[in-house]
DNA sequence: TTTAAGGTTCCATTATTTGGAACTAGGTTT
DNA sequence: AAACCTAGTTCCAAATAATGGAACCTTAAA
């Protein structure tokens, strides 16, 4: 699938295990894998070595390793918006009463990467890493309509269309005409394309050069709230993306001023700062 | 560092780049790379097909990509403590109204996989994911108590033993005492071990078999709170580890019974869902 | 005790990785 | 403007690691 020699098909083996969603076991894995069953075994061997995937000996199982947390945290900190976007969201919905997500495009699918759900507690991971379609979410499409030409052909052709509810749109060519309205309207709304009785609205996050950094939206149920309430939030959603948006090229900037001087006063300094 | 072929090699260089905490240039990274140029080379070309790495071309930088984020949500879910423990968490985090950590072990260190913190919002990632020393926390210490003998003495031999307060156990002679009198006494404290000011009182998660799963714990700040108040809680945090643990092994025990019928009929299935 | 299925190891073959060196693109000094 | 960096990229023969068919365990049932 991915090519990429060894590190891609490993990668393949770790995704496939991701994709069960629970303790899977060997058997399980190779009926389904391309892979002999000597080398799916190595692969499985050497991506629980490396902490990526857990083995249970008791039940003989493999599951995704906890050592992507800690390196998704890492991501998550570097090279999502979510940290300079984190007091934005916050005045928001704080201002708003209304849950706000916040999500990129990554592999041409919606990768929630914070939310603010203003009456219940946050559900942490649960929705951070969290992924959807992007063809009929508020988010989505929003960041979809503003893709540079070639990139959303892209992107659209990698869709899958499926119908979830009867306000989906289900192929690219309603889909295309959609984005254009987005693009002049400025905003994107999701009228229960996803889930019946969930609407939402939401704007892109475009850095000054128009690049789509992310999106970001205002969610509501069709009981609390409709579009007429959603709209007179729009203007608080643009602002608040474009606070992003100047936060994020304002940090990203001097980063590379400065030549890496790998701080080792640092609290857990990789490995070396652990006797081996 | 790790073996493990050109996977861990991969695997290496990704955690570099992770280390630098931000965008990085290929020419800092060699540096400190013991890879040649033209393999250096090539693993970040690699990485970044895979999306582990994100490259930014203005720049010239990489970061830590976003499908680790994504990766990392199924990790969180399907083998972390986490998903099982949330509904101890709140109702323990209510019940007591002072800051709740849930951590697991990874590699000698503390991993935090979640948090309640009863006044202020949750702060998303920034904590489940973060890692702590063992030596010097409540939830490090009241894991290793209870670790088996040969793991407990590779797991100590790991530790940095930096001297972060005047407080901190920083060899291996008096932790190695010190968890002794956890493994009698059934917690361990933190007396301002990590950070002045911070005390916490913390306990083990243990399998009905006695293996150690995750660590519990409940903290303070001295103006607020002292060790006779947290004693007086250790009955609830006793109560919440044994029920987490309850459930944990009544959730991994069908698992094995039906085998992989990879639900077809899901949100988004992996890949196949999506045209290529 | 035999059979079977699920898992693990072996090892000659095959394919990928390796890294020194040569090359290219920007930017800076002479 | 030419020479000269420095940082990043490409090439390719040699070295190394991955491959997978088959044999081998190990546990659970017949």
């Amino acid at each position: 699938m991915s090519g990429d020699g060894t590190v891609g098909k490993a990668m393949d083996v770790l995704d496939q295990v991701a994709a069960f969603g629970r303790p899977v076991r060997f058997g399980a894995l190779l009926e389904a894998s391309p892979f002999p069953k000597a080398t799916l075994y190595r692969f499985l061997q050497t991506l629980t070595n490396q902490r990526l995937l857990a083995y249970d000996p008791e039940h003989q199982t493999y599951s995704v390793g906890v050592r992507l947390v800690r390196l998704a945290h890492a991501a998550w900190n570097q090279s999502s918006l979510a940290p300079i976007a984190r007091p934005h969201l916050d005045a928001l919905s704080h201002k708003i009463g209304l849950t706000v997500h916040l999500a990129q495009l990554d592999h041409g699918q919606v990768l929630y990467v914070d939310k603010r759900n203003a009456t219940q507690p946050i559900e942490m991971f649960s929705d951070a890493g969290k992924i959807g379609p992007a063809y009929c979410t508020g988010v989505g499409k929003a960041m979809l309509a503003f893709l540079p030409e070639e990139e959303q052909s892209r992107v659209l052709a990698q869709q899958s269309y499926h119908r979830f509810t009867d306000q989906t749109l289900a192929d690219p060519a309603s889909l295309k005409a959609e984005l254009a309205n987005i693009v002049t309207r400025g905003h994107a709304y999701d009228r229960e394309e996803h889930e019946p009785g969930i609407i939402c609205t939401a704007v892109p996050i475009r850095s000054s050069k128009g690049q789509v950094l992310g999106g970001l939206s205002i969610t509501g149920s069709t009981r609390d709230t409709d579009f007429t309430k959603l709209d007179g939030l729009v203007p608080d959603l643009r602002i608040t993306a474009q606070a992003i948006a100047a936060d994020a090229e304002a940090w990203r900037s001097p980063v590379h001023l400065s030549q890496a001087t790998n701080d080792t006063d640092k609290v857990q300094p990789k490995y070396g700062g652990m006797k081996q």
